[in-house]
DNA sequence: AAAAAACATTGACCGAAATCAATTAAATGT
DNA sequence: ACATTTAATTGATTTCGGTCAATGTTTTTT
């Protein structure tokens, strides 16, 4: 069990078996249908969650009702309203499954107790947050200075998966646009 | 000397004088005039910089020769392109000062050294990226999900200051904006 | 203090994305 | 397999921000 997760984890950082049955131990698995909620804004974000298999989003929503995703999260991604997690403060964001999904899911007693008895995890945590805010400027930077059609080739080059599984009005819901201006982008691109 | 960055440092993680003795050996200062560059794009980022006093951005380029501000660093903030750091691959990003300024900078080698001696420093190296990401996903959330004047509203009250000492043609390219649409946009506000 | 450079505003016009609405297609539940 | 919901496409129109250009203003340099 858990085998994606503890890739992922010795990818970043090397643990012993010891150290692995360890962490093991706070770890809680939990699936998830799909459209289920995993979290609702107005809650507080108790868990941190691993992506086993399947998939899942976070999205705010406005006051219109319009809905804005701020990230998706297939096998090996972590996904959480970390503002939330880490103040205690309501979420802000929704996440629910895209498809049936295992999850491994932290929470934060668990991940205290973690980094006291292997306080290595706290390399693999500041890794992880590493990465995600590198991807997500990344995000940022082509959203404010790249045209339109670079950006959505962008995304389908870099998340090729996330074409092939998401409805594509979640994909507009990302980029910032509305179903149909990404509709007509694609059939402008495949007239080409 | 480092007043502030030692000030910020212990508001994340507290650290005796011993160890912040330590720590003080493997910084540099470094004093820059306005206009100059602190990385140049294509130059590999050596140093992350920390502002004890003045003002700096980092910005990126496109094909067209437009600069597209990433983010601006006044005193007590953090600026370096971290991606170029952390993998010694060349700059995407160009960092400049906005005002004459103090750094106290840090090279890759010195915060191996600080780590190793001081492990304590990795909590203030981790905090630090996790403040970085959330706030950047607050303004990815910001401009995918927001309406311009909201979020310009909410820019102003997010950072009076830069307002007040960054000109307005950057504070419009941080927005992903044309200088002639921000003049408008507080026209219309002024108007109300 | 004068000249030059950088910055901000305003106007007329254009183009891209949003909106509104209708239709077709695909996925899901029974 | 059929009915229902959900998703995608297409068209007509509007709105908002971009572009181009001119003018005024402030800041910097000499």
């Amino acid at each position: 069990m858990y085998e994606l997760f503890f890739k992922k984890l010795n990818e970043k950082v090397s643990f012993t078996q010891e150290e692995q049955d360890i962490i093991r131990d706070y770890l809680t698995p939990k699936k998830i249908r799909k459209r289920q909620y995993l979290l609702q804004e107005g809650e507080v974000c108790k868990m941190i969650a691993f992506v086993e298999k399947g998939a899942l989003r976070s999205y705010s929503v406005d006051e219109k009702g319009n809905e804005h995703i701020i990230q998706f999260a297939l096998e090996g991604w972590t996904i959480s309203d970390l503002y939330s997690f880490l103040t205690g403060e309501p979420a802000t964001y929704n996440i629910d499954a895209l498809e049936d999904s295992e999850l491994v899911l932290i929470s934060k007693s668990a991940q205290e107790e973690i980094l006291k008895k292997c306080p290595k995890y706290e390399t693999y945590t500041r890794l992880q947050v590493t990465g995600a805010y590198l991807a997500m400027q990344k995000r940022l930077t082509s959203i404010i200075s790249q045209p339109l059609e670079e950006r959505y080739n962008s995304f389908i080059n870099l998340y090729p998966d996330i074409v092939q599984r998401v409805p594509q009005h979640m994909i507009a819901s990302y980029m910032g646009l509305k179903p149909e201006t990404l509709s007509r982008l694609r059939k402008k691109i495949a007239e080409k």
